[in-house]
DNA sequence: GCCGGGCATTAACATTTGTTAGATGGCGCT
DNA sequence: AGCGCCATCTAACAAATGTTAATGCCCGGC
């Protein structure tokens, strides 16, 4: 069941039965949300920490003015809201993006493992570091990317991530989000991520219909994203 | 000489004369960097971790179109890369945007501390954690705030990090960046970034000359950034 | 099978933001 | 003092992005 967590953290480095256990052992219940259902309310203080077992969510905050954005999307393997644990208050929210099937950890459990076991500590650190990484890399996308190029380079940033966690199909994977919903991960009025989308369609990089995303020709949308991997720390090496 | 570092660490959660002391042990020498010098270059595969003592220095990607993001502001008391200590390796770099004294230190040393005192690992895991709070808030900001209020979130948020430290002169703080870093940080034309700068002004809650910003109506700029300072974790609370 | 609501799409127009170019002004250097 | 560099600031115009509104389509509820 925690398969997803245990490719997730081995993607780094070595993940030992006996870490394994520890994890398994921190779990408590699991849970199902539904779409658009709050996994983690905004100014909560949780007890447990996250774990995405299948679906798709996301961070989000909301502004004054109704604006919303979203901050990270999460997949299976990862904690929604590890940083919780030590954070103590969530400044942001956390919804379901699709159904979500998910899985708590005892922050008494987590603190217990930082206490015993200091490499899967690492190894838990380094899962939030990379969260750091890929909020980096999306300020350089809303920043300095063509809006194209930023679609691109998330489309890129998600294949990815769903073929370590085996969540991809061939060249597809399933992006369950509207058009709306992707305009609040670019920072962008529904218009023109209607026009964006159509763009990147009409460059012919990409099949995109019914939810589903078909990258039709991987090195140009690379090129289109100057998408850079480095960033996920894919290699395994001692941490 | 480490004071900085105690007192960013210190605003979390209590610290112990034992810990200041192992900060201590794993810091090996220092080195000072002019304006424009890299810290640490992209790509690199730093060994040590570099805390600034004083000035300001940057984090940034830059793009194949000679575009340049800043992805965040370092402060005394901030350790730049403490990621790089998981990461391995830099996907971005780390400038000095005014002249910095810094100190390394020492990855092994790092990791001795991780091996041997978790309350102490869990506040260096904590300090990271910011970072990336901070990350998120840039985020939403590049995404949903209007450009002013993009702006006044900025100088609140660097207001409140430098008065944690003690480097701020009442309401009054040195702010070394020119117009266009400046708009390397907001992902703006120098010109745009010009024009936001003059509509802040006029306003009238800034006084904003020789990289000095004087804030004249703190209430009114949070209220014009919608700053709230939950994402900073500023109270002191068992981590 | 019909109806209603949400989503994708497009059009027309408004606003924001970028580009190019030039003027101004401070400040260190000689 | 004079020179030249660099940052700030402005203007005029171009391009990107937002807003409002309307259309069509699919799909579930009745």
């Amino acid at each position: 069941m925690l398969e997803s967590l245990y490719l997730n953290l081995a993607q780094h480095d070595a993940l030992s039965d006996a870490e394994k256990a520890l994890l398994a052992e921190a779990m408590t219940f699991e849970r199902h949300f539904a779409v658009g259902q709050d996994i983690v309310a905004s100014g909560a203080r949780p007890t447990h920490s996250t774990l995405i077992l299948d679906g798709l969510a996301a961070r989000y905050k909301v502004l004054e003015n109704g604006g919303r954005q979203f901050t990270s999307l999460q997949v299976p393997g990862d904690f929604v809201d590890l940083h919780a644990f030590l954070l103590k208050t969530m400044d942001h929210g956390i919804v379901a993006m699709s159904p979500c099937h998910v899985m708590f950890a005892d922050h008494s459990r987590l603190r217990a493992i930082t206490e015993e076991a200091p490499h899967l500590t690492r190894l838990l650190w380094l899962d939030t570091l990379v969260d750091g990484a890929i909020h980096r890399e999306w300020i350089v996308a809303m920043g300095r990317r063509s809006k194209t190029s930023h679609l691109a380079h998330l489309l890129c940033e998600l294949f990815v991530r769903l073929q370590v966690v085996q969540r991809t199909n061939g060249m597809s994977f399933h992006l369950p989000l509207s058009q709306a919903e992707l305009a609040d991960v670019l920072g962008l009025s529904v218009v023109h991520m209607n026009r964006v989308i159509g763009a990147l369609r009409k460059v012919g990089v990409v099949n995109w219909a019914n939810h589903t995303v078909t990258i039709l020709d991987w090195h140009r949308l690379q090129e289109i994203a100057e998408f850079d991997p480095t960033y996920l720390s894919l290699t395994r090496e001692p941490r």
